[in-house]
DNA sequence: CTGAAAGCGCTTACAG
DNA sequence: CTGAAAGCGCTTACAG
C-alpha cells in the first residue's frame, strides 16, 4: 500500500542544495560537485556518504546553476520555433528533432508562429534570453537579419523548410519547386492538357517555389497557362473547397480543367471534399504537394508529392549539433527530394470530348 | 542591400553582460536592472542611456541568472511529458498547453516517452533539473509516486489522459469507460447483437475502462460477451488489420461480428484497412473511439467516440496555473466528455440473416 | 532617484 | 584525494 501525501495540507519542503549535501554527508561543496558530475578521485566512503544525503534529501543539482558558472556555459537545451505544433508536418520534424537531441541528452524548447513574425521574434528572444545552445527555425518572417547578433554570439541557427532571408545561414529544404513540376508532368503523361493549379498565400516562398515548378512543368510540356485555372491564397480547407467547386463549374464548357495540382495539404483535402460534394472524384485527376494520413484509404487512393518531414528534423538537428561540434564551415543548403507517390487520383486520365 | 555575414571567417563576439551594459551607459547595473524590467523610478536620461547601451550591445537578460537570485525562483517555463510529440493526440494537447502557457509568457519544454517508463523518470528529472515551475504529464509508468518530491517541493503537477498511480494530484482524464459504452449501444441501436471489440494494450489504463464500458453495455442490452469476439494489445494499424481480417472470417457461418467497436485510433484505421481488402465496408458496422482527420472523406464515413485532446490540454494547463498562482485546494480528477460523432460507417444494420 | 555589497547554487582555479 | 575562496550574471535588501 502507498502512501498518498494531500497536497492541501502538505507543507512545501525547499529544495535541498549542493550546500545542505554537503553538510549532511559532512564534505565539502567540491566534493559533493565532484560526485554529482562523476568525476572520479573520491574515496567510496565519501561516495557513498554523498549519495546517502543526496537520496535523503531528494537532492536535485539546478543545471541553470551550473550552466552558469560552466565555463561552456551549456544549457543543453535548443530552442525549436515551428508554424504549428499541432500540424502533422511540424509535430514529425519536432519529433524528429526531439529524438537526435535524445541522443545527446538535450532538451527541447519548442514553440509555434501561426505565420506570425512578431511571434518568430518574440520566440527566439525567450529562447535566447534562456541561452538554448543552439537554434532550429522554420521562419515566417520576411527578414531574418535580427538573428545576426545570436549567431555572432555563437549561437548555432539552423532553419527549415524555409530558406531565411537577409542572413547567411544554414538551413534544410524540401525540393519544392522539382516536386510541383513532377507533378505537372505526371498529369501531362496522362494525357491532361488543362491542368489547375491551387495554391497556399502567394508570398509564402515555398508556395512561390511550387508555383515555379507548375510554371515550368507547363512550358516544358508546350502547354498554355490559362489564369482562369490558377488559384493563389488558399489557406483553409473551406477556402480550396470553394475555389475548386468554382473552377470546375466551367467543366461543361469543354474548357474547365481536367486536373488538378494542389500545392499543399489543407489545399488537397478541400478539393478532394469538393470533387466528392461535385461526384468528380472520379473523373478529375488530382495531385497533392504533401502526404497526409489516410491519403491511401481515400476512394480514389490520393496520389501524392511527399515531403519528408521527419527527414527534414533529423537533417537539421544533426547539421545544429556538428556546429555545437565545433564545425565551422561554410553555411549548407540542404535541399530534400520529393516522393512521388502515385496511388491513383492522380493517374485518372482526361475525359474523352 | 542586407549585409551577409559569413559564419566561416565572422569571430564571435561574446555576449554582453548587465555590466557591460552598466559600464557603457555610466550608471550602476542596479539601474540597468530596473531598466530591464520596467521599473520606474529612473530618470529618463538614464533610461534612454541604458536603452542605446543595450541595443549596441546587443545585451540580452540571462533569465536563467535571474531566476536564480529571484525570491519566486520562477523560471517561466513548465514541462510537458506526452506519449509521442509526433501523434496527433499528443500534438493537439501540446499545442493547447502552449497557447495557455503563451499568454502567461511561458515557455513549454516537451518530450515524448513512447510508453517507456524509463523515459517518463528521464524526462521528469531533466526538466526537474532545470527547475521548471510545474509539469504535465501523460503518465505510462505503474507508478508515479517518484514524483512525490517534486510536488513536496511546490512544483504543480498535473496529469493528462491517464490517471497517475500510487501518486493524489490533479488528473484530466477523457470518459473512456462512458464513450465505449455508448459506442456499443449505438451498434445495438441499429440491431447488433454480435459485436467485436478491437483494443489496444489490455494493460493501458485507458484501454481497460474502454474494454469496461464496452462490456457494461453488453451488459445493459443483455448481449453475451464472446470471447471470440474480444482482441485485446493491438497497437499497431497491421495488427489491426490482420486481426480485423481473422475476425472476419467466421462471417459465413453465421457467427461472426456484424459490428466493430475498435478501442483506439490506429486499430479503427487497421479495421477500415481490412474491411476494404474484404470489400466488407459497407456491410460490417464500425465505431472507432478516437476521432481522426479525414475520418469524414472516408467511405462510408467514420464514425467515432471523439475525445477532445485539445480541450484535455487546455483545462490541464489552466488548472497548473492555478495551482502556480497560489491554489492549494484539494487535487482534482476532470473527466472530459467523449462526444459521440455518427457519420455512416457506425449505422450500418447488420445484414439480415 | 541611485548604487555598493551580499548572495542565489553552482564550478573554476588553486593550494595543499 | 580534498577543500577554501572567488566568481558566473543577475536581484535583494539596504543605505543614502
Amino acid at each position: 500500500m502507498t502512501e498518498h501525501a494531500d497536497p492541501a495540507t502538505m507543507p512545501y519542503r525547499p529544495r535541498a542544495t549542493l550546500r545542505d549535501v554537503a553538510a549532511m554527508a559532512g564534505v565539502s561543496m567540491k566534493t559533493v560537485s565532484r560526485v554529482v558530475n562523476g568525476e572520479n578521485g573520491v574515496t567510496p566512503q565519501k561516495v557513498d556518504a554523498v549519495r546517502q544525503a543526496i537520496s535523503r534529501l531528494d537532492y536535485r543539482p539546478n543545471l541553470s546553476a551550473s550552466a552558469l558558472r560552466r565555463s561552456s556555459g551549456r544549457t543543453a537545451a535548443i530552442g525549436t520555433v515551428l508554424e504549428d505544433l499541432a500540424n502533422p508536418f511540424s509535430s514529425a520534424l519536432l519529433r524528429a528533432v526531439e529524438d537526435v537531441a535524445n541522443e545527446k541528452r538535450v532538451l527541447i524548447l519548442a514553440g509555434s508562429v501561426d505565420e506570425d513574425q512578431q511571434r518568430e521574434r518574440a520566440l527566439v528572444r525567450a529562447f535566447t534570453e534562456r541561452r538554448v545552445d543552439g537554434l532550429i527555425v522554420a521562419p515566417v518572417g520576411e527578414d531574418q537579419g535580427y538573428l545576426r547578433a545570436e549567431m555572432e554570439a555563437g549561437t548555432p541557427l539552423v532553419f527549415v523548410d524555409r530558406q531565411p532571408q537577409g542572413l547567411l545561414a544554414d538551413c534544410v529544404l524540401s525540393d519544392n519547386e522539382s516536386g510541383a513540376r513532377q507533378a505537372v508532368h505526371r498529369l501531362a503523361d496522362v494525357g491532361h492538357r488543362r491542368i489547375a493549379y491551387l495554391g497556399d498565400l502567394a508570398l509564402i516562398p515555398t508556395a512561390e517555389q511550387r508555383f515555379a515548378g507548375y510554371q515550368r512543368a507547363l512550358l516544358e510540356r508546350g502547354l498554355p497557362l490559362d489564369p482562369a485555372h490558377v488559384v493563389h491564397d488558399l489557406h483553409t480547407v473551406d477556402d480550396a473547397a470553394r475555389a475548386t467547386t468554382a473552377l470546375l463549374r466551367g467543366l461543361g464548357d469543354g474548357n474547365g480543367p481536367t486536373a488538378i495540382f494542389a500545392s499543399q495539404n489543407l489545399v488537397t483535402i478541400g478539393a478532394i471534399t469538393a470533387l466528392q460534394d461535385l461526384g468528380l472524384e472520379d473523373s478529375v485527376a488530382l495531385i497533392g504537394f504533401d502526404d497526409f494520413p489516410l491519403a491511401d484509404l481515400l476512394k480514389p487512393r490520393v496520389s501524392v508529392i511527399a515531403q519528408n518531414p521527419s527527414e527534414m528534423g533529423r537533417v537539421a538537428a544533426e547539421l545544429l549539433f556538428q556546429r555545437l561540434d565545433g564545425d565551422r564551415g561554410r553555411p549548407q543548403r540542404i535541399l530534400l527530394p520529393t516522393t512521388t507517390v502515385l496511388r491513383g487520383s492522380g493517374e485518372i486520365p482526361p475525359a474523352v470530348p
